[in-house]
DNA sequence: TCTCTATCTATAGACGTG
DNA sequence: TCACGTCC
DNA sequence: ACATATAGATAGAG
């Protein structure tokens, strides 16, 4: 998902544009979470063996636990979520994609597809994954998150892209999400690995939120927003997969030489050493990116009220028999947190922490065996701590 | 030799307890 | 403080 | 979604 080595171009080419920082950074702050990937974390990772936690009636359990503390741990940090939910999937990843662009062609994409499973397997994947996480699910996680006076927003269709437009209209200041193409949707700020720096267990594996900022980005890739878009799709994005033998690099220099995705494509394809895929819908693909659809953030509110008391326990301890004391014990600690959420952000105390620079990769490891050798004192960056305690974890594992 | 891509492989949540 | 077991 | 997805490491192509 998402776009194909994205992380390691920014890395490479443009680290000014992440930061890597505390959670408490976010003090103060709104921000959009895309919380169908949140659940999705939850129910891979939260399982007894195989299993994951079931109500008495079956129904899995595991993504409200998740939910419920992690909303918890953002209160606490003074950070103010909103939750955003998928809607519809987009008609392009179904394997339509050509049906909109060229609609002749598309029966004979798909069977094209079917001899070489390309992107019927995405989209078989895409089906089998909206039915496993069902609406039941997704409807307790918008009345917890809900209950608890934190507003959840339903998209029309994808999360990522009504995220950036929350944040591009000034309602959030941030997307949360792993994935790199809410960049291509035009947010900001991206924030990754938020909840390694939420919760107390997490924060001890020693991994830090990223921040990615999208001007930056521009700036340094020295791209205009449609030549960056155009770049996230040659590289291969969920829309169309990328073209064997052209990677970031490739791609980079691509745009830089022809400063636009469907003369690009044009000489790759006069290049008989590529396989193009066969459409190439050039304005469909952009659309996806530019003319997502979403609620306008106008007719968007976002109130974050008071936790509904009774409400939690209806759907936690009654529905789905989560422990009474444990989540009466959360509820304490939203309401004690509220207090310090309604505190008013003063930036100045946000001193830019001239963060260990999560940029050149390389670099960075060159850095790490050089620290790891002269063993300075100087900022205790997380990037050391991090080897050691991983590499503990892992022994402790085995 | 070097740069870039393709392929392989390890890892995965939050909390309380002893 | 860490590693482990449990959460539903 | 541990019957997967991702990122970092490394092998290998050009």
């Amino acid at each position: 998902m998402g776009i194909k080595g994205l992380t390691k171009l920014i890395g490479d080419n443009a680290p000014r544009a992440i930061k890597q920082q505390d959670a408490k950074a976010l003090f103060g702050r709104k921000v959009a979470i895309d919380a169908s990937m949140c659940i999705y974390q939850l129910l891979v990772a939260v399982r007894m063996g195989a299993d994951n936690l079931t109500n008495e009636d079956g129904m899995v359990t595991s993504h409200l636990n998740g939910l419920f503390y992690r909303t918890i741990r953002l209160i606490e940090l003074g950070i103010k979520p909103i939750f955003v939910f998928d809607g519809k999937p987009p008609s392009m990843k179904g394997g339509e994609l050509a049906k909109r662009a060229e609609a002749k062609k598309a029966a004979e994409e798909a069977a094209k597809k079917a001899e070489e499973d390309g992107n019927l397997e995405l989209a078989e994947k895409f089906a089998r994954r909206v039915n496993r996480i069902t609406p039941e699910m997704m409807a307790a996680c918008k009345t917890l998150v809900r209950a608890m006076g934190v507003p959840a927003v339903e998209a029309p269709c994808e999360a990522e892209a009504q995220c950036a437009e929350l944040v591009k209209h000034g309602l959030a200041y941030a997307t949360v999400s792993e994935d790199m193409d809410s960049l291509t949707f035009g947010t900001n700020k991206l924030v990754r690995q938020l909840w390694s720096g939420v919760s107390a267990s997490a924060q001890k594996k020693g991994h830090t939120p990223t921040e990615f900022s999208l001007d930056v980005l521009l700036e340094d890739l020295d791209l205009k927003m449609h030549e960056f878009v155009d770049l996230c799709i040659l590289c291969g994005c969920d829309y169309v997969d990328g073209i064997k033998g052209v990677g970031v690099v490739k791609a980079l220099s691509l745009m830089r030489e022809h400063k636009d995705l469907a003369k690009a494509v044009e000489a790759l394809k006069r290049l008989d050493r590529y396989e193009v895929p066969d459409p190439y819908p050039v304005d469909a693909l952009r659309e996806m990116f530019f003319k997502p659809e979403i609620t306008a953030a106008k007719d968007v509110s976002l109130k974050w009220g008071k936790p509904d008391e009774a409400a939690i326990k209806k759907l936690m301890v009654e529905d789905n028999q989560f422990d009474e004391t444990k989540i009466a014990n959360g509820i304490k600690r939203l309401l004690l947190a509220r207090k310090t959420s309604n505190q008013v952000r003063v930036d100045s105390f946000f001193k830019p922490k001239s963060a260990p620079n999560a940029g050149a990769l390389a670099a960075k490891r060159k850095a790490a065996a050089l620290a790891a050798k002269s063993k300075g004192k100087k900022r205790r960056s997380p990037g050391l701590s991090k080897g050691k305690i991983m590499k503990k974890g892992k022994l402790g594992n085995k």
